[in-house]
DNA sequence: TTCCTTAATGTTAACAATTCTCATTATCAT
DNA sequence: ATGATAATGAGAATTGTTAACATTAAGGAA
């Protein structure tokens, strides 16, 4: 009979019943964690990779995955072909924000420049289109897309 | 020396000087402007492939990407790992709108349910953050991410 | 502690979307 | 019509990501 898990046995917020608190995961997080986010995958792997030798790329996306899911970290788009990641803000990432993207040099910038004004405007929205389209709203996403001081001048 | 173009010679608007107004170029136009937006590249390849047999998917990419950069179509990221597209307002398509999408099917759908209380932060929030951070903003995208009444029933 | 189940790992191959190479074709300004 | 060259089609190559699989190790039970 399969033993049932009533209390996970490490403290860790979000690893469900059955998952296991590796080095690797650990290591993972602690990546996201220190930099400031928006890394790529094989960003994570190379900085993972200078206190873990042995680590695998197949690891570091396995650990994303299960780290998104789970709810500590989300996915940005910055349109270079690479998901990139950030921490949560119940993860001890920033809080709630917005991205300001470059379109040809791919740098992300967040905002939180918005306040009462924007919330308000999503909760209605949510409230709208959760009606009309019978959808279940789960998250959303704003971004602003142009071109970077930097990449101006070299235009 | 260079000639240089004062007027292209097609009057397709968008396309620069010295590109060229080819058949492949339109098919794939038209594909897009058919049906209604969200397609992949392979789609468009598809349907264009119906009409004329010896194109290859190699000239959807480019187009595509000739298409989006001369401001016809816009790419939209349906989480399916493809890029799907969509003509421009100013280029047939449907106007100015945003997107409410299904993260277990994928399915996308266009909403303009905002009017002029969206349309009013967005202006402002676009002046705010350009005066900010010196970035000149050319478009934004909001998006909401949900589960479709489809996929909810059998969850 | 020791044992056992099985989640997780590292290596490697497979994959799918997109981009590149290059010889050939076709647009269009002259 | 002609010539310069943008664009094409075929296919190979590249890239980000996932799958397979044999091996390791986390952590609950004894
Ligand atoms: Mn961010
Ligand atoms: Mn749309
Ligand atoms: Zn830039
Ligand atoms: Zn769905």
């Amino acid at each position: 009979m399969p033993r049932r898990c009533w209390r996970g046995g490490h403290g860790w917020r979000g690893l469900g019943c059955g998952q296991r608190l590796t080095a690797p995961r650990q290591a993972i997080y602690q990546a996201l964690s220190g930099a400031q986010g928006h890394l790529s995958a094989d960003e994570i792997f190379l900085r993972v990779r200078g206190r873990m030798p042995g680590i695998g790329l197949a690891t570091v996306y396995r650990n994303l995955e299960l780290l998104r899911t789970g709810g500590h970290i989300r996915s940005v788009d910055a349109g270079d072909g690479k998901a990139r990641y950030e921490l949560h803000q119940a993860a001890g990432g920033p809080g709630h924000h917005h991205h300001l993207i470059c379109r040809q040099c791919g740098q992300v910038i967040d905002y939180m420049d918005f306040e009462k004004d924007e919330l308000a405007l999503v909760k209605k929205l949510e409230t709208q289109l959760s009606g009309k389209y019978k959808y279940q709203i789960a998250e959303h996403d704003i971004t602003f897309y142009g071109t970077c001081p930097n990449c101006a001048k070299r235009d």
